[in-house]
DNA sequence: GGGACCGCTTAAATCGTTTCAATATGAGCG
DNA sequence: CGCTCATATTGAAACGATTTAAGCGGTCCC
């Protein structure tokens, strides 16, 4: 319980404790033989700074947070992955938050990390949470948002273009020869669903034939595909879709499942698209033709662009749109 | 920058710091009235305590760390899942890093830890840590180690028998009348990989035929699963083994994908299970066979464990350990 | 009517570190 | 030898919250 403090340390070495705070923070303006003596006080005692009482004396926390939208999808690992391998660069310490979609949870982190004043901020909106975010920013927390344009576009973002994903998977659907293409993920609301959505609409409208059945979906997991393809299934053979687009590669999957299972042959009966291009699409039953995003590049991007408004407050806002790429394989008939 | 703090609220509300302290902390201390013009004046001024001066005036941070060993692996973003809600239960933040199997990275997380004061982390230990985890616990940081149990098992732990997972998975390749098996993963240092290959070869040689061929791996990931294919497909057609037990399911999926694209078939030329059954196994190319670990229990027991041990610190060390299951899928002949 | 007691509020001390002005030390130089 | 200047070190104040003992009115009861 008796924490070992600065001051145990500056009468271990025997100088002041201001002594020791500079040996720790500013080496040059201590001479180097203090300095050994103040670092073997240190290893001898075991001492460990208070991070609360550094944080409360400089008033700034050099941490970054960052709020994960959904754990289990390995897009948003992959962004994570981007956004660690460029903040371990600059050595600034990354906390993860899981919103799991809940908006609960991300307001509570997000009112976690106001808290802790953190000094920068990287988050995929899940629900409302304009009135949080600029709270923290008027704060002085740096935010970028990643994955999204917020509504009013204040802060700046990262995102990939959604309109040109949906065009690149429905183009190719039509490019096969498929007409009748279903459009399984949801819910609507959610930016990303729709400019896929409204991109794959406006491709088929474009081409002049084609139509566009939405199945939607209350959220973006396999389980969610497997009940796109169960409704797939209940349509009567003749009014059934012959491609499938799905919101994302897990929905794909879960699809994929419930169609091979039920003897529907992909891509014969039915051609599917899938949408991110996670590792395990590659490995799929039928290898997943999708949409490839660039997840790391994303986090990297982000991460950049935040630790500049950081550096500079006042920096103008700016929204970065990388570009989608379609990857074909089998189960379009690649 | 003039952060809005205690004192403006209290001049705001016509009180002192104090009681805008307590209408926080113990509200039952103050009088509804004044309760209600202090949240009032909280809510105008948009006050956020600097959870900074609070941790270190109490002396606690009520936060719980987590060290995630490969975020890209579903399993462990599984784990991740069942410590997280068992956490939201009693109303703890978690903080999640990722070591990504560096232990620079794992130590200088623990080190961060350590300067946070943390009341409690879970840890999935990448490299020698011991010495750290020992002064994380002298100064009354309670830990709980997940799916190890570590050389001295002088920590808590919850882990999932891996002799057994062993055991499961060799003698059902044994079963369908297999004989040479490649165990495709690596390092032997990882307890994991000792035990799973060790109940292996004993399981063979109690078996009285067959054996084992250890394909080692500096990794366990998809790539890692490719290269072990490669050597596979490298091997004399006749020396080639007729079955596969990955050390996990990304690796699995890589032997998967080059074995199949290389025209060899899965089960008929070559067998194959994996390990830890994320979802992803079932939706392979050629459904997974695979040995089931209870990852979401698993996180579930240890933030038990872990609540437990920080409410009581003198608590016994007690070593949890999990059964696995086996599931058969395709890629046995399932 | 006086004392005890009760509920609420206040003022000041405190948490452990960093910072800053002030002081001490020492070197260099005429 | 005395002075200046640079460097090294010190000691106390400050960061923003919580806690604690003390204070203040008012009520209750004999």
């Amino acid at each position: 319980m008796p924490e070992v403090q600065v001051r145990d340390v500056a009468r271990h070495a025997g100088v002041s404790p201001g002594t020791v705070s500079n040996a720790l923070n500013h080496p040059e303006k201590v001479s180097p033989t203090t300095r050994d003596k103040i670092l073997a006080a240190i290893e001898e005692l075991g001492f460990v700074p208070n991070i609360a009482a550094r944080q409360l004396r400089r008033g700034t926390n050099e941490s970054i947070g960052m709020i994960v939208l959904d754990i289990a999808n390995p897009f948003f690992t992959s962004v994570a992955q981007g956004v660690e391998a460029t903040l371990a660069e600059v050595g600034r310490p990354l906390v993860l938050a899981h919103s799991g979609q809940s908006h609960e949870r991300e307001q509570a982190y997000l009112d976690l990390f106001a808290e802790q004043r953190l000094s920068g901020v990287l988050v995929t909106p899940a629900g409302q949470v304009l009135d949080r975010l600029r709270r923290l920013r008027d704060r002085g927390t740096a935010i970028v948002v990643v994955d999204r344009k917020t509504g009013a576009r204040e802060f700046s973002s990262v995102s990939v273009d959604d309109t040109l994903g949906g065009r690149l998977a429905t183009q190719h659907l039509l490019d096969v020869g498929r007409r009748r293409i279903a459009f399984v993920g949801g819910p609507e609301r959610l930016s990303q669903i729709k400019h896929r959505l409204g991109a794959a609409r406006q491709c088929v409208e474009e081409h002049g034939s084609g139509e566009i059945v939405h199945l939607d979906a209350a959220s973006l997991d396999v389980e969610a595909g497997r009940a796109g393809g169960l409704q797939l299934l209940e349509m009567p053979a003749a009014r059934r879709p012959d491609a499938v687009f799905a919101a994302n590669d897990l929905v794909a999957l879960g699809v994929l499942q419930t169609l091979t299972l039920a003897g529907v042959r992909v891509p014969d009966d039915i051609a599917l698209v899938g949408y991110d291009d996670i590792e395990f699409a590659a490995a799929a039953a039928i290898p997943l033709t999708s949409v490839r995003q660039p997840a790391t590049e994303m986090g990297v991007a982000a991460t950049g662009r935040l630790l500049d408004v950081i550096s500079d407050p006042g920096a103008a806002v700016e929204h970065i749109v990388l570009s989608p790429q379609l990857v074909v394989r089998r189960s379009t008939g690649g």
